[in-house]
DNA sequence: ACCGATTCCGTGGACGTCCTACCATTGCAG
DNA sequence: CTGCAATGGTAGGACGTCCACGGAATCGGT
């Protein structure tokens, strides 16, 4: 049941067809989705008692930080670095689940304010806190080794045009 | 434009909020996240020509690497790790774009054998080289900061229980 | 004051992922 | 050899993501 580790195999691969220049960049990228794969498994199976899934969840959290518990659809949607219309269905969602509730405000029509209801706060915090306690606190690494980690990421990001501030 | 980094807010606020134990571990989700996304759509961009996406691209990947360049869906799904029901999807568009075939071997027809066909194998490997040359060569970190950042996340797959082999 | 450009949001469709349920084939127990 | 469990794949649906397009409101140059 326990096949040999996919990406050394892949990267065995690599090497076997004279890319071994490219080899340890095919490996990276698939490490990085396989980490991740790994890691919203793990949120998701915590945050799936609460009714919620990730997406679903940063929004509320976002909301949650904000001053008047409101913010534009656009500025979630920049926020989390998703297209708006992943922040339409995402709300949509939580509008029938009774955690936002849409307002639109006089000064601009255009806008749609995603407002956190009573429910949306208490259901918010409950999920961070198993959040916190589930994955957050123990992530799989080493404290060190996570900071390493969120370094070098940090980097690579920065060299694919994110704006990273330094620690 | 350029908001702050939408991870270093993140981790400020969790501070702020009393969190710290978790803070770090929650910009370790978040950065393998962000680096996750980002590294997608550079591979992507480079495939949609080739009329490709990464999760079809791997089936054919896969099974160019392959001895009769066939495989059955069930090992598929295994070597990539995901549901089965995806790797009938996958193959059905890959089928309907005449890069693969599903056979019924005789041996045992529950079985389907996905196979490449010839112009599968040409875009197959057309798509690797411009995605080694585009993509997995510079995949924008140093070459040791690459090796340190894979060793780093195959610590913590396998603390999530992954099949890890060391280097 | 007006008309065009921009901003903001929504709809519909494609794709990938997972889940639950179902069907066909195989293999085994008795 | 007969019936039933296990195996392999697929169908339908929920969710999230993106894209192309369109409608409404606002802004700005003339």
């Amino acid at each position: 049941m326990t096949d040999r580790d996919p990406i050394a195999e892949a990267h065995h691969q690599w090497v076997e067809h004279g890319w071994g220049d490219a080899a340890d960049g095919m490996a990276l990228v698939t490490s990085i989705t396989r980490a991740q794969q790994l890691l919203v498994e793990r949120v998701e199976a915590v945050l799936r008692p609460h009714g919620l899934t990730f997406a679903r969840y940063e929004i509320l959290r976002l909301l949650a930080f904000s001053r008047r518990r409101s913010m534009a659809m656009s500025r979630l949607g920049s926020l989390l670095q998703v297209h708006a219309t992943s922040v339409t269905s995402a709300v949509a969602r939580l509008e029938k689940q009774g955690l936002v509730e849409r307002v639109r405000p006089e000064r601009d029509r255009r806008m749609v304010l995603a407002s956190l209801t009573a429910k949306g706060v208490t259901t918010v915090e409950a999920a961070t806190a198993d959040l916190n306690a589930l994955v957050f606190t123990s992530p799989g690494l080493d404290p060190d080794q996570v900071s390493a980690t969120t370094d070098l990421l940090a980097s690579l990001r920065s060299a694919h045009g994110d704006t990273v501030t330094p620690r």
